[in-house]
DNA sequence: TCTGGGGTCCTAGGACCC
DNA sequence: TCTGGGGTCCTAGGACCC
């Protein structure tokens, strides 16, 4: 059996954590910029409070309801998320953390009465870290995402733990349990899935795999078959490296100038190249992207331009350098710019990255510079030393009025008990 | 005034090879 | 009238997830 723990409201949970007054009462946490919100509490789902909802158009909503309104703290919550998760690890020997507030635990071979022992894992994680988890239950992943939906929606009657199996009983829960719900089928698919009479879990469950194979490709036929209880999406027990990062931010107002485009992106390449280096890689391939705001309307704008390098490369220095020359190519002037954004791609160990004759690869100079940076950084705070490029004012940053104290990572910003 | 950011996987179709 | 068969690699776009 494989188990999913999902943290209940997570990033609004976190806020709750230090400030326990808030408990019963509704809290909504925004996207960056302060854009939408993205974590809404029982209580602020129901007022209405839709998910990704802009916050311009609730605000009027959050202060008549006196909601408590918070910009993401994402030290926090990557903190939070990590006590979470270590406490998970002591309860199972396999586990894939599937998100910041996720995580997949394996119970095979275990003997245990799987639902007590959920219980325990639930009340601990409370006790230790303050966050309220639910957990649920199945034979493969998909079901343990449904068993956990159930809990959630049903919290009075699992008290947050749901184990769903093969029975006949559970298929009664899955007749309930709308298609566009079920992990892996989105808006699209459930269109789909509709024209042929497929609206539950449970009619997808029981139709024909090659059928939805054609329908909703190879993917959808996996669903079918885990909805079954057979096992066809793995776990994914190690981290593994990333594919391709990307660091992007929309402006906190709009820019012209290119040299203002220049420091944003100087910034998503020092932020992108520290990831890259922290999984011990290289990438052969860069693109920046600018754009406007779809928004508004004004004169429209999106373009993108890529660069392979000749070698694969994690210094920053360099890889501003070709980021610039990318941003020659699509800047245009009297464009009212919202965002642009940095992609590393073509990402390699670099063990393996492949070597140029012209020393364009990271040479041992720039290896020593950028671990001494990293090192800087890591003990003296992210940014303590940074290129010039990536500026000193940088007033083209993003919205954040309502963030909470970094609690737990900053020493001048602990909570004080008076 | 005001609408996030970061990922993955799959497929079709084009280009190319022998 | 009439033009093969089998394969790989790459990319853009779609769909999905949190």
């Amino acid at each position: 059996m494989i188990a999913l723990v999902d943290c209940n409201s997570f990033y609004c949970s976190c806020e709750r954590v230090f400030e326990p007054k808030l408990e019963n009462k509704p809290v909504i946490v925004l996207s960056n910029n302060d854009g939408c919100a993205v974590a809404r509490t029982d209580e602020a789902k129901s007022l209405g409070i839709k998910m990704g909802e802009p916050y311009f158009k609730i605000k009027s909503v959050c202060e008549k309801n006196k909601v408590s309104v918070f910009s993401s703290n994402y030290s926090l919550y990557g903190d939070m998320s990590r006590r979470v998760m270590k406490i998970l690890n002591e309860y199972t020997p396999e586990m894939e953390i599937y998100s910041i507030d996720e995580a997949f635990l394996s119970f095979q071979g275990m003997k245990n009465n799987l639902v007590n022992y959920s219980y325990e894992i639930k009340s601990e994680v409370k006790q230790l870290t303050g966050i309220p988890v639910s957990v649920g239950i199945g034979p493969t992943k998909v079901l343990a995402k449904v068993a956990n939906n159930y809990a959630k929606k049903n919290k009075q009657l699992t008290h947050g733990v749901f184990l769903i199996d093969t029975s006949k009983n559970s298929d009664d829960i899955l007749k309930r349990f709308p298609v566009e719900d079920v992990w892996g089928i989105g808006r699209k698919s459930a269109e789909k899935l509709l024209t042929v009479k497929i609206k539950s879990a449970y009619d997808l469950k029981y139709a024909n795999e090659f059928v939805i194979q054609k329908m909703l490709t190879i993917t959808g036929r996996r669903i079918v078959q885990e909805l079954r209880g057979q096992n066809c999406i793995e776990m994914e027990l190690d981290l593994a490296a990333k594919k391709q990062i990307v660091s992007s931010r929309s402006f906190g107002r709009p820019i012209y100038q290119k040299e203002d485009l220049m420091e944003a992106i100087a910034n998503h390449v020092t932020t992108a190249c520290e990831k890259i280096r922290k999984q011990n890689c290289v990438a052969g391939t860069i693109l920046v992207f600018v754009q406007t705001n779809p928004f508004k309307n004004t004169p429209q704008y999106y373009n993108s331009a890529t660069m392979n390098l000749l070698s694969g490369t994690s210094a920053t220095n360099k890889m501003i350098h070709y980021a610039f020359k990318c941003l020659d190519q699509i800047y245009r002037i009297n464009y009212e710019y919202k965002k642009v954004g940095v992609i590393l791609m073509d990402i390699v160990p670099k063990s393996l990255s492949q070597l140029d004759f012209f020393d364009s690869h990271d040479s041992i100079k720039d290896d020593k510079l950028m671990k001494t940076i990293d090192h800087i950084n890591q003990f003296q705070g992210t940014g303590s030393v940074k290129f010039a490029a990536c500026g000193v004012v940088q007033f083209w940053k993003m919205l954040s009025q309502m963030k909470s104290p970094n609690y737990t990572t900053r020493w001048s910003e602990l909570l004080r008990v008076t």
